[in-house]
DNA sequence: TCTGGGGTCCTAGGACCC
DNA sequence: TCTGGGGTCCTAGGACCC
């Protein structure tokens, strides 16, 4: 047995912890840039709020209902969604982290499955103040299924077999883990409506719509685990730091500037994960939605010689990607860095004739890095990351970081 | 006016090899 | 008139997830 341990409305409820007056009234927490409605409180669900909206859609709505409306506060989600974790692996041995508000635990042998998620679903509620869901299944797939179906149930807790065959019929068929929003269009179009269909359909069927990862699911959802538990997080193969501008930039030395920015990040990324980047891409874009305006969107790769984790380096090589795809005359919304084909630091393969990066520039960039980590973002950052930033997002209504910033603790009485 | 960010996997097609 | 067979590697694009 599977299950799937996911925190109700995980943005909101961390926001609720420290603001216990926002229970039961309508919450939303925007995305960067105070851009969509990425978590929506229950009441924010019905008034209906749907999840990605676009807040600038909704925002009459929302004054008129009085909806608390947050900007993201990722440090906070990140520090309550440690807590959440390190409550659940008391609870089971083997367990898979998914997301930021999902686990996997493995309950195999477990003698009352259901019973231990009461108690698992009561601790976290009361250690952490998270409220969770727990869905039971024999696969991965079926506890996500289960897990949806416990969301509407007060008891928070549910399990599912393959053979509870009107419980499938209940299911649509996008609601099936790794079912899309086009999937799920192909497969009406061969008739499969919900999840007893797509398990009754034949396999060649589902396969000549979805390919073999499709066949996987339905595989899954008869009950044959086909997607194991991963307990220990796989290397990551690339990694990304990409921000929307918080308005419309055309100059080229705004865009190195942030370009700038992001290399740092993903360079700090891949240090802090103990891995070297084989290659990088830039990208960037004008603002899609934006149908009356030119529209222009590029990327372009590069090799490292050497796999490399350095900021420098990696800054230098943005900057020269970012200038051979620069076009003047656009407003662009979007740049991005891609650091690509990370590999360990501890068996990267170095250069036959020359080396690189001395230990100087090691000890430099550990020093930087710890300045950083004392004085803030402020206290030390490469010129090329620039000063003003006038392109950096927006983020109106950021909560404190109540649990991982002194200056910011909440104050008691 | 205003529309997020960060990932993974699979497949098809092209380039190239012998 | 007739134009092979069997590979690998890389990339772009499309699908999905949270």
């Amino acid at each position: 047995m599977i299950a799937l341990a996911d925190c109700n409305n995980f943005y909101v409820s961390c926001e609720r912890v420290f603001r216990p007056s926002l229970e039961g009234r309508p919450v939303i927490v925007l995305s960067n840039n105070d851009g969509c409605a990425v978590a929506r409180s229950n009441e924010a669900k019905e008034l209906g709020i749907s999840m990605g909206v676009p807040y600038h859609q909704v925002k009459k709505l929302c004054e008129r209902n009085g909806v608390t409306v947050l900007s993201s506060n990722y440090e906070l989600y990140g520090d309550m969604s440690r807590r959440v974790v390190s409550v659940l692996s008391r609870f089971a041995p083997e367990m898979e982290v998914y997301s930021i508000d999902e686990s996997f635990l493995n309950f195999d042998g477990v003698e009352s499955p259901l019973d231990l998620s009461r108690r698992i679903r009561e601790t976290v509620g009361l250690w952490t103040g998270i409220p969770i869901s727990i869905g039971l299944g024999p696969t991965k797939t079926l506890s996500k299924l289960a897990n949806r179906l416990s969301k509407k149930d007060a008891a928070g807790c549910l399990e599912i077999r393959e053979t509870d065959l009107e419980v499938l019929a209940k299911v649509e068929v996008e609601d099936i883990w790794g079912v899309g929003r086009r999937l799920g269009v192909r497969l009406r179009r061969i008739g499969v409506r919900n999840a007893l269909g797509f398990v009754e359909a034949p396999a060649s069927a589902i396969r000549s719509v979805g390919g073999v990862t499709l066949e996987r699911t339905q595989r899954e959802l008869c009950g044959l685990r086909c997607i194991g538990m991963e307990e220990v997080p796989q290397p990551k193969k690339n990694t990304c730091s990409s921000r929307s501008f918080g308005k419309p930039v055309t100059e080229l030395e705004d865009l190195e500037e942030a370009v700038a920015n992001y290399a740092v990040k993903a360079g700090g990324k891949v240090r802090k994960e103990e891995s070297f980047a084989s290659g990088i891409q830039v990208f960037l874009a004008t603002n899609r939605f934006s149908e009356n305006l030119p529209q222009y969107a590029n990327s372009r790769t590069l090799a490292f010689d050497e796999p490399t984790d350095d900021p420098i380096r990696i800054v230098t090589n943005a900057k020269i990607l970012l200038r051979s795809i620069y076009r003047q005359g656009f407003a662009y919304k979007k740049a991005g860095v891609i650091l690509l084909d990370l590999v360990s630091s501890k068996r990267s393969q170095g250069l036959l004739f020359e080396e690189h990066g001395s230990e100087n520039r090691r000890r430099f960039v550990r020093s930087m890095e710890q300045v950083v980590a004392t004085y803030g973002p402020n206290a030390g950052f490469l010129g090329a990351q620039g000063i003003n930033r006038s392109w950096s997002m927006k983020r109106k209504s950021r909560t404190p970081r109540y649990t991982t910033s002194w200056e910011e603790l909440p104050v008691v009485g």
